[in-house]
DNA sequence: AGTTTATTGCGGTCTGACCAATTAGCTGGT
DNA sequence: ACCAGCTAATTGGTCAGACCGCAATAAACT
């Protein structure tokens, strides 16, 4: 029973990430049972039409990914983790989910951030605000700035847990093809205002004034959101939507 | 300039992992300056005195990890967020930033799941809660409802990156050693009226109450982390902490 | 100087081989 | 019939060398 390669052209086009790709989903649909051994390197290399290399360094992968366990000697076993941890490892999540839950976390973080900053994290901050001013036009730079006054907002609740999940929706934001393609055209489409936005959350920090910065983070994504449901037609939000739902059921395993 | 392998034997004992992490130490020394280029699968080959396949998938490691980015037929090159990932990706989180953490986003999910959840839902969330409560001597399973419970919730806001960031926390307290040690107390302490609490969340969200929800939820967690405080001696907690710290330079790249 | 084309280096992949650890199977004795 | 001990087949672990296509750079051409 060959499987063909060519099928699923989402992950990078990195061979052994279409075979880690392919592997994971016939695990998950139960072909091999959890504990059970995976077949042999050799094996997979003649079913997957691919050489043996490139079979190990799937297994890797999914070995990395916690789905498997290498036995030298032995072969490859599956791991009995609970089928939540596929499915919710490394889903592909769409941009308007990602800027909902920034809304909501991100929002609470700054509250929390506001009564926790100190002066030296209220300075970088700022520092980072004026970076995305001054290199408006470099848009990559801008956006680093952008990402960096965020994180800089987590950091400072002193909360590690907090730091992690925001780190945590940054990395979906920038690992989803679906949020890669949409957030391109919002910045085809630019975006000026958004400085004053991010003011407004400096000087609630400032203040120390916890709601204000809570408030301030919550208007700022949102009109994030606003600004990506103009830039987006509603054919290519719909045609992204269908992606994202189509892609439900696997899962891309790479970061 | 060669550099020893057997000197760490950390890691497991495939080669690959040992070349990862002797990778990762020389980039995080600053030998290699972010955004900079890794010198080639051949000369690491030839300086790690390994073959080329090792060292790919050596790469492949760090590139799963968030260390380094391949370019096909450019090179291999390190990830300018460096500093940021690597203390975030495995960091050791304490669980009461966790605790934290979860009273402010878990807050906010279930405020949102009280205006999104369907009956469906709603059913599946009450068998749960009654998994717990006829399973409460039996700790794992239920442990293993209770984390149902709140994934439940988090799935009902019908937004995936809310799952996703619920699901991580969940990872990092089971991920976390430090977490594991305190937790164990709390189970010998044993832990009774967590039912009526849960039982305050449904009811809210049965009544499609949000600010209910959200204040129900809140003080859940909050008095998880009471009786957290309670069962764990103020020495116990700070040598935790001490650990925690003691650990934030180091990262285990080896999921 | 600007544009196009060759060159060079790099990762991407394949083949085939040998080693080491594990395991199954066989052999022999009891 | 059963068990200990050994053998051999299987499997992952690693290596060496090769070829391909892409990318960046240098050279040649216009």
């Amino acid at each position: 029973m060959n499987v063909s390669l060519d099928a699923g052209r989402l992950a990078g086009g990195r061979l052994y990430q279409r075979v880690a790709e392919q592997l994971a989903a016939i695990i998950s649909e139960g072909e091999y049972s959890p504990g059970s051994r995976l077949p042999a390197e050799r094996k997979l290399a003649e079913r997957f039409e691919v050489s043996r290399p490139t079979i190990r360094e799937a297994i890797i992968a999914l070995e990395l990914a916690g789905f498997v366990e290498v036995r030298g000697g032995s072969g490859v076993y599956i791991c009995d983790g609970e089928s939540d941890k596929l499915a919710s490892t490394n889903l592909d999540v769409g941009p308007f989910d990602i800027l909902e839950a920034r809304i909501l976390f991100e929002g609470e973080a700054a509250e929390l951030a506001a009564k926790k900053i100190t002066e030296q994290e209220l300075a970088e901050v700022r520092e980072a605000l004026e970076d995305m001013v001054t290199e408006n036009e470099g848009e990559p730079i801008c956006e680093k700035a952008d990402e960096r006054f965020h994180m800089l907002i987590a950091r400072a609740t002193k909360n590690d847990a907090i730091v992690s999940v925001c780190s945590h929706l940054w990395a979906l934001r920038n690992s989803s093809p679906v949020s890669a393609r949409i957030l391109e055209k919002v910045r085809q489409a630019g975006s000026k205002p958004r400085i004053e936005e991010h003011h407004a959350i400096l000087e609630a920090l400032e203040a120390r004034d916890g709601a204000g910065a809570r408030a301030a983070m919550r208007e700022h994504l949102t009109r994030v959101i606003q600004q990506l449901l103009d830039a987006t037609e509603a054919e290519a939000v719909e045609e992204a939507r269908r992606a994202v739902m189509h892609n439900r059921e696997r899962f891309n395993l790479i970061g």
